[in-house]
DNA sequence: CGGATCGAC
DNA sequence: CTATGTCGATCCG
């Protein structure tokens, strides 16, 4: 927020801690001293699940700069130099390019929320004053930061530093009305200015100011309000004294700033009348101007930067905040100057992570920033060096953009921990229905659904899908969504998932000009039936190749959704003792979507404006006088199509099967390709890690997995592998190198069993691997060999699973009892959720550890969730 | 394209 | 007890 210090850690060491805590400390005798600040936020902090993942991310952090340092070691003198060269021909042109011709004025108001809030409640004025909640403050007033209270700080965290605190809850309502009345006056000056949320925004004054000297006097004359709003307020000039009690001023104290507001005039200041003040014509005057009519109007005050660019206008409005004002004159050496020591830190767009690394190069100020261009040049990607240049020679847009489309549209909550299935899926709805209602208002569809999910340690993922056609309604948003939180809850399935946020993310817009276009191609497309009737009939091209392809330029799309769908189902299906919730849950919303359909497909056919077209899938004439019926129709039709045509190949070949389930081929389009192309690496392929012992029948394989996932279509009850895939789908199965630069949040390399609830097999050779499921080492050469191995075993274990437990209890099962099952399934679902899942979880997820270590296991297997 | 990260408000 | 919500950009695989 606006006058919030960044802050960042001053020193290499003490990331976490000093992270949030203070940078400095303008604390006066009332306040905390910076020690004591860290020392209460620590100890409310340490041994959190919150804290924990701070550390975590820290080392990530730390890992990162350990990474850029190596790279550092390697690079050459020669490099160096030659870098330099390359780096200053850029410099010159870039110098060349300076534009020091606008000016820019970034106005900020001070602690906005806090602001307004102490103004409608004169309570609040001399005391602490933090806005937001016990979880979370938006910001705070000036008084509570010197105790160390800060916006992103909890308010609780917040009340232990500063016990006499006030909290007041968000009131936006309120804050949008007052930001409305100050737009209100920056639009005079600039039509086009740009608002940064709600107490922020640019102005390009340019023109105003060229405007302005032809101006009569008159019209830079204003006057002091002399009538309060209310019977309270009455004495406005005593109410803004007190109301800066912090010892800054505010008008009409403006004018016994030190910038008083007619220095550049003042001979006008004679001849204003009284309760008036006239304004120069310099841009100082314009902004002191602007500053004493929001404060004339709101009662608030704000503070100011003026600059011949973007970045120094918001650099220089930090520098006398609160209530002041700062410009850098338009010289390149008056900028330098300002950035000469400027803690690179103070630069928008650099934050806590960037500071850190620059700062393990001994970067802090931007000049140093300039100084080492060359060998930043070297080690950041080609985006970021240049963003240093601009910053360390002063440059950044001169010019307002106005906001181009909005690219995606989300929205999240955070709650106390959820981990049933059935109230994921409720909430995952209300977030699609809220979404869509905003989308809707927008008037926009988006093709790409992201669903975001944090674990009850702060783990944050993301999950994506692209379809087709672009959603927009609800119904439509959470099909895609609850395919991804199916997925989620699969993949540690029989783990609840324990969340403490959901979020549902629509993007992937289509511009208007595409909107019309997909409209007119879907039409024309659905009118030719016969185009899809060749394919459907070219021999040895089935169906499911002609979707295949198809969704190979839509990866995600549709129909590798509907496979994910039917390993939920699949899943839930296996354990009927436990799942029976989820089921009903499952059937429930199916029969409702049935039932809608119905009354949808009569109530279309009873209309006569509708149109005919030929599905492309069933051949049937379908009328209807909506896109989106049609495209319901036909994903309906093409799962059911799916399914049919699957059933009847893998009919010819059960064997396959088991083998088959080892793929998580989901985003593997051509695995016949990955196969011949680079066998070595695939145990290194993220998500798309495959074993496929014949490379001519990918395409047989991948569908057949959706038939054994049907479990109501009469499917094996083959638990064993199911949870085979499972672990495949964790990507654990095979030798997989934990990426350093980029590591899954989800997974632990080093401490998964102090610090986090992740699952991973780690292989740490190559040669001998452990099969999954009779848990014994097998030397193999390749991976093929490997593969059939587990097949074998694998239909052992089902043969066996078969004869001696049909009703397979997941519920109680355990790794004692499954010595064929194995090691997999003990990784995957040594769960006893009437024991508690935490302690079970951890307690199975060690044992397994110690087995696997004990009998030379080159694998460790380590436990989802605590 | 998907997923993670960073940064801003 | 109790650590936000939304968005865009970028990097990497």
């Amino acid at each position: 927020m606006d006058d919030m210090e960044k802050v960042g850690n001053s020193s290499c060491n003490d990331g976490v801690l000093l992270r949030m805590g203070l940078n400095d400390n303008k604390a006066g005798m009332q306040g905390l001293d910076k020690e004591k600040i860290n020392k209460i936020i620590m100890e409310a902090t340490k041994g959190s699940r919150f804290y924990e993942n701070e550390l975590k991310k820290d080392q990530q952090v730390n890992q990162r700069i350990e990474k850029m340092m190596q790279l550092k070691e390697k690079i050459t003198e020669q490099q160096l130099l030659k870098a330099q060269l390359q780096v200053d021909k850029l410099v010159i042109e870039l110098e060349q390019s300076r534009n020091l011709s606008s000016t820019i004025v970034h106005i900020d108001m001070d602690a906005f929320y806090a602001a307004v809030e102490m103004r409608d409640c004169p309570e609040l004025k001399e005391k602490p004053v933090a806005v937001g909640s016990m979880s979370m403050l938006s910001t705070s007033n000036y008084h509570a930061r010197r105790f160390g209270v800060r916006a992103a700080m909890p308010g609780f965290i917040a009340k232990k530093l500063c016990p006499h605190l006030t909290i007041v809850p968000l009131n936006f309502e309120k804050y949008s009305k007052v930001s409305k009345e100050v737009r209100e006056i920056l639009t005079e000056y600039d039509p086009n200015f740009m608002p940064m949320g709600l107490d922020e925004a640019y102005l390009n004054i340019t023109e105003h100011l060229e405007e302005r000297l032809r101006w009569p006097e008159d019209k830079r004359r204003f006057f002091f309000k002399t009538e309060s709003r209310t019977e309270e307020d009455k004495d406005v000039t005593n109410m803004s004294a007190k109301f800066n009690e912090g010892g800054y001023s505010s008008s009409p104290v403006l004018f016994e700033d030190n910038t008083p507001l007619m220095d550049d005039h003042p001979e006008q200041r004679d001849r204003s009348v009284e309760n008036s003040v006239i304004f120069g014509t310099s841009a100082e005057e314009v902004v002191k101007e602007i500053r004493f009519r929001i404060e004339q109007k709101t009662q608030l005050t704000a503070s100011a930067g003026i600059a011949p660019n973007i970045m120094l206008a918001k650099m220089c409005s930090d520098r006398n905040k609160p209530n002041g004002q700062c410009r850098i004159p338009p010289e390149r050496r008056a900028v330098l100057d300002f950035l000469k020591d400027l803690p690179i830190r103070k630069v928008p767009g650099i934050g806590k992570v960037t500071e850190k690394m620059l700062k393990a190069l001994g970067i802090v100020t931007c000049s140093e920033l300039y100084q080492q261009r060359a060998l930043l040049s070297l080690l950041f990607s080609e985006a970021s060096w240049r963003n240093f240049l601009d910053i360390s020679l002063g440059l950044g847009a001169t010019h307002l953009e106005k906001d181009g489309e909005r690219k995606s549209m989300s929205t999240e909550r955070t709650f106390s921990e959820i981990n049933t299935a059935e109230d994921q899926y409720n909430l995952c709805q209300e977030l699609c229905r809220d979404l869509a209602q905003e989308l809707q208002k927008e008037g926009l569809k988006g093709k790409t659904v992201t669903l975001k999910l944090k674990n009850v340690n702060f783990e944050v993922k993301t999950r994506a899908s692209t379809v087709l056609s672009s959603v927009s309604t609800e119904e439509e948003i959470f099909a895609v969504a609850k395919d991804l939180l199916g997925t989620e809850i699969d993949s540690i399935a029989p783990h609840p998932l324990r969340i403490r946020l959901m979020g549902v993310r629509v993007s992937g817009f289509l511009s208007e000009e595409e909107k019309k276009y997909q409209q007119k191609s879907i039409t024309s497309f659905l009118k030719s039936g016969k185009e899809i009737g060749f394919l459907r009939l070219q021999p040895g091209k089935s169906n499911q190749e002609y979707f295949t392809k198809n969704s190979e330029t839509s990866p995600r799309g549709s129909f590798f959704d509907k496979k994910r769908a039917a390993r939920q189902l699949s899943r839930e299906n296996l354990s009927p003792n436990e799942t029976v919730g989820k089921q009903l849950f499952h059937d429930r919303k199916s029969s409702a979507n049935v039932v809608e359909e119905t009354k949808k497909v009569t109530k279309l056919q009873n209309s006569n404006m509708c149109k005919i077209f030929t599905c492309p899938v069933c051949f049937e004439e379908q009328s209807s006088n909506n896109l989106e019926e049609l495209n319901r129709h036909i994903d309906e039709c093409l799962s059911g199509t799916l399914v049919k045509d699957t059933m009847e190949i893998s009919k010819n070949d059960n064997s396959r099967e088991n083998t088959l389930n080892f793929l998580p081929q989901f985003k593997n389009e051509n695995v016949d390709e990955c196969q011949k192309n680079k066998p070595d690496q695939l145990a290194g392929t993220d998500q798309s890690a495959s074993i496929s012992d014949n490379s001519t029948s990918s395409s047989t394989e991948k569908f057949s997995q959706v038939i054994s996932d049907k479990p109501h279509r009469e499917r094996q009850p083959s638990n064993l592998s199911d949870i085979a895939r499972n672990v495949c789908m964790k990507q654990c199965l095979f030798p997989k190198r934990i990426s350093q630069d980029n590591e899954d949040h989800f997974e632990k390399t080093e401490h998964a069993e102090e610090t986090s609830s992740s699952c991973f097999f780690e292989a740490k050779g190559d040669s001998v691997l452990v099969c999954p499921v009779c848990n014994s080492e097998q030397k193999t050469t390749s991976l093929v060999s490997f593969n059939r191995h587990v097949d074998v075993c694998l239909n052992k274990g089902l043969i066996k699973e078969l004869t001696e437990k049909k009703d397979f209890p997941s519920k109680t099962y355990n790794m004692e009892n499954s010595n064929t099952v194995g090691g997999l399934s003990r990784g995957q679902q040594c769960t006893n959720p009437s024991q508690g899942a935490k302690r079970s979880g951890l307690r199975a997820s060690q044992s397994v550890s110690k087995k696997a270590k004990s009998s030379n296991s080159k694998h460790t297997i380590e436990m989802f969730f605590k």
